[in-house]
DNA sequence: ATTTAAGCGAGACGGTACGTCGTGTCTTTAT
DNA sequence: ATAAAGACACGACGTACCGTCTCGCTTAAAT
């Protein structure tokens, strides 16, 4: 991807794959980044295309292929850029109520979902994903994880406060918040609504909490 | 002399455009299904081309173009008949511990998944599916769905046998165990061992028993 | 062509290509040379097709593959039916005066190759023909000769009468007489028009005179 | 962002989808104008493919859609520039003696259109030229025009010896002259031999010289 | 008076070529 | 050296026809 950070002795190499970063055009690379994105929500991920995105930008073919190595590369760091300006929410909310905190977040997870404007690049991403490893590693990097990095702090925490099991895998934990609903979402093999997420939280939290526990 | 006789069989046909499934050539089909399978398998999805599966079956483009609206549905065809042929599991064992049952059936979908054969062509189906709600359906309807009724009926028969809540929702508790999987497998965020399948049927189990069970 | 006399007792040979003429359908023959006809008048020779044709016939595609090698023999003998039919002039006009003979004779052939409905069809022959040495045979035989045949005839009566040399060579002279007016109407080297014709017409009869003559 | 700057140069392109002729690769033109030459020869015009010339030129097909409209105007440009590189004959032999110096340059003429290399290219704009007007008009004025040029200044040299008449259409005597030729060629409705041009030469001279010579 | 067996309408089939689109590379011209 | 522009070789697309080949079906001739 072209997040990968070159310093610019790095071009000095013998024969220079990677262009100088310190040269490139913001601005250009900003206009591939809102095409793409517009793009993509206009005509899917099967009809991008790099010409598309290219005219759309105002930019050269040639622009796009030295910076990134596909589409799906330019999406990713697409809606990396968004979903960082857009602050990703770094915390779960704590109340102190587990089950009323994830519903809340899963809730909004639905509402996110169904918004087409992040709909259609995370999806475009997803299904790159499906068909490449090499982006698939990238994309579970920097979108997924960190996504999920965030419901399994909340865990910790109620772990600490003795709401779950002390010996509960937490990946795993998150995993069952998330699969289900991730794979009704790609697989299209069931509706997002908020009845979903709630019952699915309360029967993870079944399994979460102790035995004993009514 | 030009003006076409409709003969009163020919205007029963309402839609035109629908070709005559009754001269369709079984030959013609089962090498189609046969090369799309086989190449979908050497090239991946992505690089799978209508062209080649015609040169492969040794069929002219046309044909395929005939009874298939896309590739994604002839791949849908051709594991569809693997699937019948090969006599799909009807049913999932039941030897009365309801936890070895499934940890046992998921291994063996572990063993599925990690076959090239198989995973290519169901790999290529869920993208397109991802990809394209009207696949979707059919790909969920044909084979998904059956898979996943198995599962319910196995918990349908743990509940009448007082190992399972009464009042679980089935059809959540099938997503809860395959929702994790199918997501580690499609986003490959995670690998897939008899370990993570084994846990994840324990983890849901706490989530399907009776609270008070220990 | 089509129009090779078959004895039924020739379709005995061991392997009989040449199907019964007896059971032919002489309605199915008539609609697919109407349909040529029309055909080729609406979208030129070069987008007339045999699907086409068929379809507007009413018939089946191997209805006509049956009778005829190709598309120009269909056009050849519907060509021929027509003029067969309107009676070709079997002779040119008499009246004693060559040059206005054979001025109107001209003029009235500049008004059957202004005729949309004729030149159609006459002009996918004639490009077929100057494709195709074996259509050309045909063509020359069946609707080329008889034509040039009546001007040959009616130099002929001129010499008789004195009019022209003796020893001309009748056959040069019909070519120099329709050589140039045929190139003009193939080649688009020029309009087709009566001044045209009729100056032709009395150059050529400065050739055809004995030079004593004024 | 998005919206395509125009500099002033690029707004005084008034005509979008015309390409970019100086960008236009010389090796490619010629390489495809070598291999429609070379293919016409091989396989005759109606066999004669794009896709052929695309790969024996070593070209995509899509260069020679971006340049030419049809097969025919490639053959067009690819006979041009054989002609004119050739140099054309820019006049006919002026011995003094007219009659000698047609025949000689219809004889020629005879050797050339019995020549393989230059017969099937020019036939086949020929046949093009009949079935589309707006080719026809390219092909007239590029090749057939220069070479009825050359026999028309020769005859208007021999009306300034008084040697024809002096009010002849000189446009009408190189009709006469060359459409029973190009008739007979075309139409395959006669062999091309010394004798008939030399007949044809003779035959139109008696048209063109004064009555009263012998 | 049936039985053949042909021609027939219909259209699926294996192919070829079409003309278009997008890919990723390369070259030109202009900052 | 990067950028906009776009020509290029390539490959696949989905379509149109080709000419062949069954399918019932009519229909005329030969049983």
């Amino acid at each position: 991807m072209s997040s990968t950070p070159q310093s610019p002795r790095a071009a000095r190499a013998p024969r220079a794959k990677v262009p100088d970063t310190t040269r490139r055009s913001a601005r250009s690379r900003a206009a591939i980044l809102d095409a793409s994105m517009e793009l993509v929500g206009e005509v899917g991920y099967s009809r991008l295309t790099i010409e598309a995105i290219a005219a759309r930008a105002g930019v050269g073919k040639q622009t796009i292929y030295r910076w990134w190595p596909s589409k799906a590369a330019v999406l990713l760091d697409a809606l990396t850029a968004v979903v960082d300006d857009d602050g990703y929410a770094a915390a779960l909310p704590d109340t102190g109520d587990l089950a009323a905190d994830l519903k809340e977040v899963l809730r909004a997870t639905v509402d996110e979902f169904t918004d087409a404007a992040f709909e259609a690049p995370y999806r475009a991403l997803a299904i790159a994903s499906a068909a490449d490893a090499q982006l698939a590693a990238q994309f579970n990097e920097r979108l997924q994880e960190p996504g999920l990095a965030v419901y399994a702090a909340r865990l910790r925490a109620a772990q600490r406060a003795g709401q779950i099991d002390a010996d509960l895998d937490v990946g795993l934990a998150v995993e069952m918040l998330l699969g289900p609903f991730q794979q009704r979402w790609l697989a299209r093999s069931g509706p997002l609504t908020y009845e979903f997420t709630d019952r699915l939280v309360e029967m993870c939290l079944r399994a979460f909490t102790p035995r004993g526990t009514p």
